[in-house]
DNA sequence: AGCATATTGACAATCATTATCAATTAATAT
DNA sequence: ATATTAATTGATAATGATTGTCAATATGCT
């Protein structure tokens, strides 16, 4: 957790840039969120409640500052939003995601089983791969319980 | 071709919905650029270049429907908007997208071999898959070979 | 402490998309 | 063919998310 912050105030150092209150907070209240995958009117929303005085406009800036150093990710769940979550330091690429198209829940599943694929990619398109994202659309446990439950009834 | 605007027809008749000029321009723009992956907007330039007088609100209602029927697919490529390509009629499962994040190219690889991932995520999670989107980020060829060239002049 | 300038908050502006609504038009019955 | 009815349309306003502007403020350095 403490890494973060000293990842960000290594980062503004190398830039010249400055360490303000309102990045602090900012951070801390995404950190506080982790696994929550909340998107940029909700980090706003989440940090007014502490920091009224914050403006969105700062929220929006950080949130790009703190994408741009690699402490969180953004990505498209299906709802129009951007949605973020903190990256997780041991990991070599990014989790997949299982999107519940019933109540929209998002829940991570580890697993690396792409390089193969991505050899197969080079071979076929010399396309040179940095990083992939998968999304696994379909039913939750408690959603697909419910599911057979009412197909039991009809 | 003809399959989708037959399908577009079936499906008005069926929710007594009705068949329009506008419909059958929008479709028709649409499979003309079949492989671009345009968003809205480039949709209705192109649409509004042969006919001037079809409006943006409809453009996107025809989007909407056609999505709906499974003609067409939206998907997030990395600018903010919504993209959308054409469905291909044999395939089981969506194709993958290699994304450069040099030029921004979009290029498809067919492939199907997350099944094994899929079973495994229902034996840890109970997560009952349905689809899935794979995206892959790298160097397209080109930029890959410029890429290089320039790394050997340094 | 003082200075240069990065940063901030308030608010306007933009961009993509959606809602509203009177006028138009497609599909059906006559 | 024509009338009827409700779906559809285009223009425009409204929304929601994000970005730009700019004067006031605060940070990091000397």
């Amino acid at each position: 957790m403490q890494n973060y912050t000293t990842q960000l105030k290594e980062y503004l150092k190398e830039k010249g840039y400055r360490l303000t209150e309102q990045r602090l907070v900012i951070l801390d209240t995404i950190l506080n969120n982790t696994g929550k995958h909340l998107n940029s009117q909700e980090i706003y929303d989440l940090v007014k409640e502490k920091h009224p005085e914050v403006g969105v406009a700062t929220v929006y800036r950080t949130i790009s500052l703190l994408e741009e150093i690699g402490i969180i990710y953004g990505g498209d769940f299906g709802d129009g939003s951007v949605r973020y979550e903190v990256a997780k330091e041991h990991e070599q690429h990014r989790h997949h995601h299982l999107i519940c198209i019933e109540c929209g829940s998002i829940e991570e599943f580890e697993d690396d089983l792409l390089g193969p694929v991505e050899n197969e990619i080079y071979k076929q398109k010399q396309f040179k791969t940095t990083d992939h994202r998968v999304k696994f659309y379909g039913y939750c446990k408690n959603c697909l319980a419910k599911k057979e439950k009412k197909e039991v009834q009809e």
